[in-house]
DNA sequence: AATATCACCAACCGCACGATA
DNA sequence: ATATCGTGCGGTTGGTGATAT
């Protein structure tokens, strides 16, 4: 047997969201806050929504100081940035982005930046297949969290060699590495994009991760 | 002008996780 | 210890407008 639905799909609408709709919720959060539970919240105050929905509305778009489009060359750095060092971790990503939501983040990547990163490559963009553990060993050192930057990887060797070595470092100031510029500059054709040597990534060894060209 | 294809984005779905009874 | 519930997350879908043929 499943899990029972969070909500009676017969009766609750589905679909774009009104003006009336958004302005009852807007108003109740506004006045009430969402009173700790989402499940209840559309019943509370007469919508015919989904909990969840309610909230994916609230958090997405009706939210204060949301930003929607218009991401500046800097956010798209930053994004790139990200996900070449974390993956699709939208959640995290938002969080260096203020006002904006994982899923404006994650619709511009999937919809524009990815192409932009990758344009007139054969292959989609590697995926970062590691543990979840060292991802938070990747990208949380304290420094990190008390300066609310991020970590970047370098090469250190000459990528013509076959192996680069990335070493892990702190991005402070004005030195974030442009990522994709610097594989455009450089020439790198898409084949030649880094493919994370998972053995060579733990948790006690993220100060040098090995990457290798393919 | 009509149709097909593409691009964008809001919203839905299912799963995992943490809290709690 | 375990079952249940609410929440958060990432992947995916579907509607709509723009552009190409």
């Amino acid at each position: 047997m499943g899990r029972a639905p969070c909500c009676d799909k017969a009766t609750v609408k589905k679909g774009p969201w009104s003006p009336e709709e958004d302005a009852t919720l807007k108003s109740h959060i506004q006045k009430h806050g969402t009173g700790g539970n989402w499940i209840a919240l559309p019943h509370k105050i007469g919508l015919k929504r989904c909990g969840k929905s309610c909230r994916l509305r609230w958090l997405n778009y009706l939210r204060p100081n949301i930003k929607h489009g218009g991401f500046t060359e800097d956010e798209d750095n930053l994004i790139c940035t990200l996900y070449l060092t974390i993956g699709s971790r939208w959640s995290i990503i938002a969080a260096q982005l203020p006002g904006r939501t994982d899923n404006d983040i994650k619709n511009y990547w999937n919809t524009r930046l990815k192409k932009k990163l990758f344009l007139g490559k054969q292959r989609p963009p590697p995926t970062l297949d590691f543990s979840l553990a060292d991802h938070e060993a990747l990208i949380m050192p304290p420094q990190l969290v008390a300066n609310s930057g991020y970590c970047n990887y370098l090469p250190q060797q000459n990528i013509n060699h076959g192996e680069a070595n990335f070493q892990h470092q702190n991005v402070w100031e004005n030195s974030l590495i442009n990522i994709p510029s610097l594989q455009l500059q450089e020439g790198i054709s898409y084949g030649d994009m880094p493919q994370l040597n998972t053995a060579a990534v733990t948790s006690s060894s993220v100060e040098n991760v090995s990457w290798f060209w393919t």
